[in-house]
Order: structure tokens, then C-alpha cells, then sequence
DNA sequence: CTCTTGACGCAAT
DNA sequence: CATTGCGCCAAGA
């Protein structure tokens, strides 16, 4: 196991992340697990922070529970929710509404690949 | 070099 | 269902 730097690990969580599918999203814990790393989720929310110069669809990253834990880290902290909202993810109080249904398991999709 | 903090997760209580 | 505690790794003070 060789040590993974910010790097590689940041090119590896944005491939999964530009995989997620319109309407759906999925958690940091789940990235992690992706990239082969189950423990690294903090990573995963560190490297979000630099997301903000990178085109990926990060708001279609939570944490587990399906709250937007990163929603101050947009433009503004409801660009995160209205951007959810127009792919129909209801949110309420900071909280996806249909969590179960809108979560998308990144480890089903590369099983398929 | 040590200590704190952070878009987190999960088992135990 | 809510709280608590612990693990995990990197970056900044």
C-alpha cells in the first residue's frame, strides 16, 4: 500500500464524483471506499474545499446522513441546496428529503465498469 | 516537532 | 432516535 498523496487522491475523487448521475448524490465515506481508501472521508471533504477552481458537481457530495455539510463553502450557502433542488432533490433544513432514494452507491457503478 | 482543526463515519450506549 | 467517543490523515499555526 503506498502512501496516496492529496494529488492522486484528489484526481481519483473527482472521477468518481463527475461519475454521480443527474439527480442523485452520494457521500464522502462512499468516495473514499471508491478510491480504495474507506477511512480517507475527511480527505475526501478536505479536497472538496479545493473544489471550488474545479468543475465537478460537488454539490452532489454530503456526508452519510444527507445533509449539505459544505453548503458555505459555494458562492453562497443555499447555491449548494437551489443547484440540488434543479436536479429534483428536495432538501430541507440543510437535509435531503428522499436521502435513501437520491443516495448513489459509487462502488455499484465501477463494479459494472 | 506538537497541537488543533476539518465539506467525515461508525460502533457503542 | 440522540449523544459520545474514537479512528483517520493532512495542513496550518
Amino acid at each position: 500500500m503506498v502512501i496516496l498523496d492529496k494529488e492522486s487522491f484528489k484526481k481519483a475523487v473527482y472521477d468518481i464524483v463527475r461519475l454521480i448521475p443527474l439527480g442523485r448524490a452520494t457521500s464522502y465515506g462512499a468516495i473514499a471506499k471508491a478510491v480504495g481508501y474507506p477511512n480517507m472521508s475527511r480527505m475526501v471533504g478536505a479536497i472538496m474545499g479545493d473544489c471550488s477552481e474545479e468543475k465537478i458537481p460537488a454539490y452532489r457530495v454530503v456526508n452519510s446522513q444527507g445533509y449539505l455539510s459544505g453548503r458555505f463553502a459555494f458562492e453562497t450557502p443555499t447555491k449548494m441546496q437551489e443547484l440540488l433542488e434543479a436536479e429534483n432533490i428536495k432538501v430541507k433544513d440543510n437535509k435531503i428529503c428522499n436521502w435513501r432514494k437520491v443516495y448513489w452507491n459509487p462502488l455499484q457503478e465501477i463494479k459494472l465498469e
